[in-house]
RNA sequence: GCCCGGAUGGCGUAACUGGCAGCCGCAGCUCCCUUAAAAGGAGUCGUCGGAGACGACAUGCGGGUUCGAAUCCCGCUCCGGGCACCA
């Protein structure tokens, strides 16, 4: 039996690290042959868990912004979970990928700060709180309990001094107070208007949580309602948040870019006043075509503005309105959305006149034209727009023709947007797209009947949730005073007790039944008053939350701004591409705000993003209704946690889907044994002097620890543990049939291993550490320095083509020159033999990998 | 409909700035160890032809640029994602 110290025995004879961090190397552990069962099976997964976990507890390697620590800092998040159940395949994915990230950059000796904490607040706690008939609060913990404990077993790197949860008093109340701040400057405001609403939650909606006209969250379709609603003006930052993407060119997935970009949807046109007979003030209209106003032949308002009823009210039409404001109005936002739709409407019985010529063009409301864009009123265009087209060819209404084109809408049904001499335009007869703009802009700003104008598709954030588990809006409702900030010194507005509220959705929020708690003073006159009952969009609580890791228990501010400066922006943000538009768009817009309030020095809050891919199963999105999901928790029992990680990592590039079918654990396990084995081999003592080591394969090591560095940096992680199973397999060869287990090269390969595997095998490596006679942890061993010289080949292969085809390979010199290379190309019998006697035409060197030489 | 991506062996992927296509794995096959299995190890593994040396073909399809293209350009096909009556 060959004696081997385990690394508990290690670990309890070293695990005092002095100052320096420096302590005596244990004996060289005996290396077990390769015959020897207990040098084979000893890689006990199970045990090397339960060896580490508590030595990691006693050592927190991954504090960040301790006092006293010099080194550069550097901000490594991972968009925080939602605490619904256990963790899952996808969790495993995003945190062993954010892992790789803030171990590497510890590894390289920044003071990295990797914090986690809890986006705890949302319906799927108020609905499981009431499908049990339990408090949200504790199904919410408990479930944040067991993540917790799922993480640190899973050995994510996160500061655990850094912890927050949203739901706490003490966070939200920093919601409640940023809410003030916005109400102070007008950004948060109360306004009655047509909303989403969810019949399944029995809440409104942010636009940005319809999808495809349907719930983000439960999929139900959603409907119309008209409401009184908080809402955030993140228009006024629609440009702000346009413009500012150029700082994030290159280090944002394009994809997400393109993403924000089209959901702003800036648009640049123009503003027209259109005349209305018999009313007194214009109505103006947005379009992007002031060029084809002379093909204007009629009006259109949206059926369920204002306006449309303002129009109708009296006229013989209004009836046949009414009915049909009736008819729109059950109409699903779903079936609303398709354009496919024929179109309906209903003629005013009203004219408005052309500004161009003074035409008189018929008033119609319709439901195609969308009450919340522009002014909710358009100049229709049939001949160039085609849902002006359609909606003429349906009521038989003239089109005009103002831009010449080879076919004729009227005809073929297809408007014409081509650019074109205008015709039947007055002054813009014969000029062009832009020129016709150009002088229509002119023409109109002269005649004080419009303007150059910009419009967004983005809409202020509506923010009110008709809910009980989220943060409470800080405003009292008085009759007298209207609505009235609490005062900050009140903050924050605890949510009361769920017990004896009915959370059932009905509409209202729960909220307003608590009648003692929604009963209070005016702060303003001190008459009776009651608090506003809604809650706030959970995405509220995430759009900051990245600040309040600064210190999470800071009672005096949201966050201390000095140390903002210190940490932020962030320098790596890892998250699902789910949150493209919602999450980010929110978090971009409350950072400008900040910037604004002169609470942070940035304006962009995330410098880097990297958006992994999804964890799937057969090519379909794991759920337990699809008999499709496999359980986070069976995979680590059964191939550990390291292999799981390892496993995520080399599926692929990150941001791709990884297919779980196509991935072998197993396989991932296999490597993992294969390189912990040999960290009991190495049979020179600690500290041995590399550099007298066997250069072939201290060449290898030094070309991979240089290339998993770049291609970490690079987002490749597939790749960098590519390279790593390369070492492995190279130090393998190397212990067996070459230099052999007591070369130095060995011990510097194996630790350059070990370091590399402490990425994403944080027990294996740490376990290879404590052979190799280190003491822990090997998360702060520092990466390998890499000596250029070894990084230089001392041969090179060199491909000779004939016409592009490979004819021959030389081994060269690298720094061999054109004329020598080409001289002993030509000279290579291969190349004489394809050449077959034809004349040589050119030969292209490119010392010392290429040469390729052409035949007349 | 509009806007983005993408397509490489049986599978996941790799290939620096245009320079040996297929690194590293998974699965398969052959062998070693073993009474046997498991575990472990060695080898093989794009397609076609050939006993073999080797040759031809090959990065979705068709063209182009180039000494040279998976990579750049043009035109298709298919797949995925986003937006979708936004004037």
């Amino acid at each position: 039996m060959t004696e081997i110290r385990t690394a508990a025995e290690a670990v309890a004879t070293t695990s005092e690290p002095t100052a320096e961090g420096v302590v005596a190397p244990a004996a060289a552990p005996a290396a077990p042959t390769r015959s020897d069962p207990v040098g084979r099976d000893a890689y006990d997964v199970e045990a090397i868990q339960a060896r580490w976990l508590p030595v990691w507890d006693e050592l927190e390697p991954f504090r960040s912004g301790l006092p006293g620590d010099e080194r550069p800092k550097k901000y490594i998040l991972d968009m925080f979970p939602y605490p619904s159940g256990d963790l899952h395949m996808g969790h495993a994915e995003a945190y062993a990928i954010g892992d790789v990230v803030a171990r590497y950059w510890v590894q390289r000796g920044f003071d990295v700060m990797h914090p986690i904490g809890w986006d705890a607040f949302g319906l799927p706690a108020e609905n499981a709180a009431i499908k049990r008939g339990v408090d949200p609060r504790g199904w919410t913990y408990e479930n944040i309990a067991q993540q917790k404990a799922s993480m640190r077993r899973y050995a994510c790197s996160f500061d655990w001094a850094r912890v927050l949860h949203t739901s706490d008093p003490q966070y939200y109340r920093w919601n409640q107070w940023l809410f003030l701040r916005l109400f102070e400057r007008g950004l948060a405001y109360r306004k009655s208007s047509a909303v989403n609403w969810c019949p399944q939650d029995q809440t409104v909606l942010a636009n940005e949580q319809v999808v495809g006209g349907r719930c983000e969250r439960c999929d139900a379709v959603v409907t119309k309602k008209n409401l009184t609603q908080w809402y955030l003006r993140i228009t006024d930052y629609a440009d702000r948040l346009l413009d500012d993407m150029q700082q994030l060119a290159g280090t944002w997935p394009d994809k997400v870019l393109t993403m924000q970009r089209n959901w702003i949807g800036r648009s640049i046109g123009a503003e027209v006043q259109f005349a209305i007979e018999g009313r007194d003030e214009p109505v103006t209209v947005f379009t992007t075509r002031p060029d084809t106003l002379y093909g204007a032949t009629f009006f259109v308002v949206a059926a369920d503005s204002a306006l449309a009823a303002e129009l109708a009210a009296g006229t013989p039409a209004e009836k046949e309105f009414r009915a049909y404001l009736d008819q729109v109005k059950q109409v699903s936002e779903i079936d609303r959305m398709d354009a496919g739709r024929p179109k309906t409407g209903v003629f005013l019985q009203r004219f408005a006149f052309n500004p161009v010529n003074d035409e008189r063009i018929p008033v119609w409301a319709s439901d195609y034209v969308l009450a919340d864009y522009g002014t909710g009123a358009i100049m229709a265009v049939p001949a160039h727009d085609q849902r002006d087209l359609d909606f003429a060819r349906t009521f038989d209404l003239p089109v005009r023709v103002v831009v010449a084109a080879e076919s004729d809408p009227l005809e073929t049904g297809i408007a014409t947007a081509d650019d074109g001499p205008h015709v039947n335009s007055g002054p813009l007869d014969g000029l062009d797209k832009s020129a016709s703009i150009e002088r229509m802009l002119e023409i109109m700003a002269a005649e004080g009947r419009g303007r150059a104008a910009v419009n967004y598709r983005l809409r202020d954030w509506l923010i009110s949730r008709q809910r009980f588990w989220g943060t409470p809006i800080p405003i009292i409702h008085c009759p007298a005073c209207g609505e009235v900030a609490v005062p900050d010194d009140q903050l924050p507005v605890e949510l009361p007790a769920a017990e004896g509220l009915d959370l059932t959705p009905k509409g209202a929020s729960p909220l307003g039944a608590a009648t003692e708690w929604a009963s209070v003073d005016c702060p303003q006159c001190g008459g009776p008053a009651r608090r506003d009952p809604d809650t706030m969009d959970t995405f509220v609580d995430s759009s900051w939350y990245f600040l309040r890791f600064l210190n999470p228990a800071l009672e005096s501010a949201p966050f201390d701004p000095a140390q903002a400066r210190e940490w932020l922006p962030i320098d790596q943000y890892v998250g699902g591409v789910t949150h493209a538009i919602l999450h980010l768009l929110y978090s971009r817009f409350f950072t400008k705000v900040l910037h604004d309030m002169g609470l942070v020095d940035f304006t962009e809050p995330f410098s880097r993003l990297l958006n992994q891919g999804m964890v799937v199963m057969n090519g379909s999105a794991m759920s337990k209704s699809r008999g499709n999901l496999v359980p986070l928790s069976d995979e680590l029992a059964m191939h550990g946690v390291d292999a799981i990680r390892l496993a995520m990592v080399f599926a692929g590039p990150p941001e791709d889907d990884i297919d779980w079918a196509d991935v072998s654990a197993a396989g991932a396990r296999k490597f993992l044994a294969r390189a912990w084995r040999l960290s009991a081999e190495v049979a020179s003592p600690v500290g041995v002097d590399a550099s007298t080591g066997n250069m072939e394969l201290r060449r290898v090591t030094h070309r991979t620890v240089d290339e998993a560095a770049r291609a970490v940096e690079s987002f490749r992680f597939n790749v960098a543990v590519a390279r790593t199973m390369e070492l492995v397999n190279a130090i393998r060869r190397a212990v067996d049939s070459g230099c052999g287990a007591a070369d130095p090269a060995i011990r510097e390969a194996v630790e350059a291993v070990a370091v590399l595997l402490s990425l994403v095998a944080p027990y294996t490596a740490e376990d290879m550490w404590a052979k190799l006679g280190h003491p822990p942890t090997v998360f702060r061993a520092g990466w390998p320095t890499v000596d250029p010289a070894l990084l230089v080949q001392e041969s090179v292969t060199c491909v000779v083509q004939v016409a592009g085809k490979v004819r021959a390979r030389l081994t060269v010199g690298p720094d061999i020159d054109e004329a020598q290379l080409r001289e002993l190309a030509l000279a290579e019998p291969s190349v004489v033999a394809s050449l077959a006697g034809r004349a040589v035409l050119t030969v292209v060197v490119r010392a010392p990998k290429l040469v390729n030489v052409v035949p007349g």
